[in-house]
DNA sequence: TTCTAATATGATAATATTATAATATTCTTT
DNA sequence: AAAGAATATTATAATATTATCATATTAGAA
């Protein structure tokens, strides 16, 4: 695998709403499955799929705790990378508006 | 459509290896489509299309100049989440490197 | 206005991704 | 060891994405 399919691989994983919310919720705490399941919005195997697919591309990283595994950010460098794409959208709405009012 | 799907809206324009490649080629200069397409790796249809994609997330806009029409970068923070995401996949490398020699 | 270069569009088959449902694994407690 | 809680895996049907091919559009030149 060269560094492109690498850096694809990594976008591809942060392009999907359920795993956008799960990093967005794992960058203000550390959390297990089942809290993390607490969201209505995922059955727990599902969740689990998504999970595995943060791990693989090295996004999360899982620790074991008893009979609960953890889940948390593997590089904070990611969080600066959500902050930019968050602040690129809300740049686009701004211009968006005020071509509506031109 | 809400902000968190823009945002993966946005995210999944970029998580493409063309896409990916074209947003490098333009953070350097300003390109119509027939040097973009001096790549053998893509035909003038596909890339076209992927274009579309790109210019529908607004990580691209165009301008005709002629019968050439120019893309080019709109919000210039995209250059630096592609630099982010660089990073991270360097990081990763260095940090799997490591591991292997321990 | 016809020709050509530059670019876009539409249909479609191949492939990839996703959610669901069922089942399996692993750990803790009893 | 058996039971229950927490998590993971597998198979699969539904859906989305992609590349290809054929065709259409647009602008400038002849």
């Amino acid at each position: 695998m060269n560094i492109e399919n690498m850096e694809v691989n990594f976008l591809k994983a942060l392009a999907h709403p359920i795993r956008l919310k799960i990093v967005k919720k794992l960058s203000l705490e550390t959390l297990c499955v089942c809290e993390l399941n607490e969201d209505i919005e995922f059955s727990q195997s599902n969740l689990s799929q998504h999970l595995k697919i943060l791990t693989d591309a090295h996004i999360l990283e899982k620790t074991r705790d008893g009979s609960r595994i953890n889940y948390s950010i593997r590089n904070k460098s990611v969080l600066d990378l959500v902050k930019i794409v968050h602040q690129i959208i809300m740049d686009d709405i701004i211009t968006l508006q005020q071509e509506i009012r031109s």
